[in-house]
DNA sequence: CTTGACCTTGAAGCTACCTTCAACGTTAGG
DNA sequence: CCTAACGTTGAAGGTAGCTTCAAGGTCAAG
């Protein structure tokens, strides 16, 4: 097989085979003589094999190491090693991705929390504070030094006829 | 504020701020007569938020056309829309997540669910069809290809002598 | 014999997000 | 006055994972 048919059927570009033969992904292929690469059916399985370690989240460096030169024989210990620690891994993402997702929402619903009396430019503020305030691991500085940040004061006297001009904020 | 203390300030690098400048994420700041960059107290408020938005998976350069050159004045329409797409970012890469996750899992069992009578070689080559089989999009084949590429025999003939010395796989 | 589709190589480019370096000017403290 | 810490700049480097390009060689069909 060539690579061009090699490349039809595991979906990839010829010009990404040769990246993974290069960087060592792929062990070295023979050639015809005319220089041409021709792979043994083995190779498509070997590509499906590495496209679906990739997105399960193994970077190319860790499908190296766990790759055997030959698909029957694997290091049974490092790639169950391998693979628990990336399921802790996804696991991790996950936990941090569900806080953004919470974080962001809580953020939309506080920003549509906008009291009446209260004109854009105050909510907008307001709606930084409490971020910034329940947030503090986004700067390195203390609550106190938040507080510091809050350079406008807090009365809230907005005027009726700038009221209404507030615009749908 | 010089840009050492709004570093310490906002736990950046000076050179990550700069950067910032750079891109134009950051807008131009006054200078001292000596060149130095000098900063009000908004600007620690200003990377707190960027820091916020980018472990909430936006990227710089969605952040630059987000953030408004006026804290106070935010464009309302694009933000939110801005926000309610990311969470359905997140919300697919959840989806994706918890799909790999699984995924490694089943695998893992797959893997360990072998056969008494099967040696490790032979496992390897029935927990690759398997994923192989389960997740055809890994490859742009159809199933019938994918029995194609099975090439070994399904004779599972194991000599009592290999078996005593089957690795633990 | 020509055309077009394939194959080869090495080098360079690309994206995102910074860091590091070199070479230099400024400032605060002792 | 000296020194250490800080500031400035532009350019280059680094990571991951490729793609693209240039400049060729090979092959099958018409």
């Amino acid at each position: 097989m060539k690579i061009g048919e090699l490349a039809r059927l595991s979906g990839l570009t010829p010009s990404r085979i040769r990246f993974y033969e290069r960087i060592g992904l792929l062990k070295t292929v023979d050639r015809r003589p005319n220089g041409y690469r021709t792979y043994p059916q083995q190779a498509v399985m070997v590509l499906g094999l590495i496209t679906t370690a990739q997105r399960a989240g193994f970077t190319l460096d860790e499908i190296r190491t766990l790759l055997p030169p030959d698909l029957d024989h694997w290091d049974h210990v490092t790639l169950m090693d391998a693979l628990t620690r990336k399921i802790a891994d996804i696991e991790a993402l996950q936990a941090r991705l569900a806080q953004s997702r919470v974080h962001l929402l809580r953020l939309v619903e506080d920003i549509q929390a906008r009291p009446d009396d209260m004109d854009c430019a105050a909510n907008a503020h307001r709606v930084l504070t409490n971020m910034l305030a329940e947030h503090p691991e986004a700067l390195d500085v203390t609550s106190d030094d938040i507080r510091l940040l809050d350079t406008t004061d807090r009365r809230q006297s907005v005027s009726p006829g700038r009221r209404k001009k507030t615009a749908p904020c």
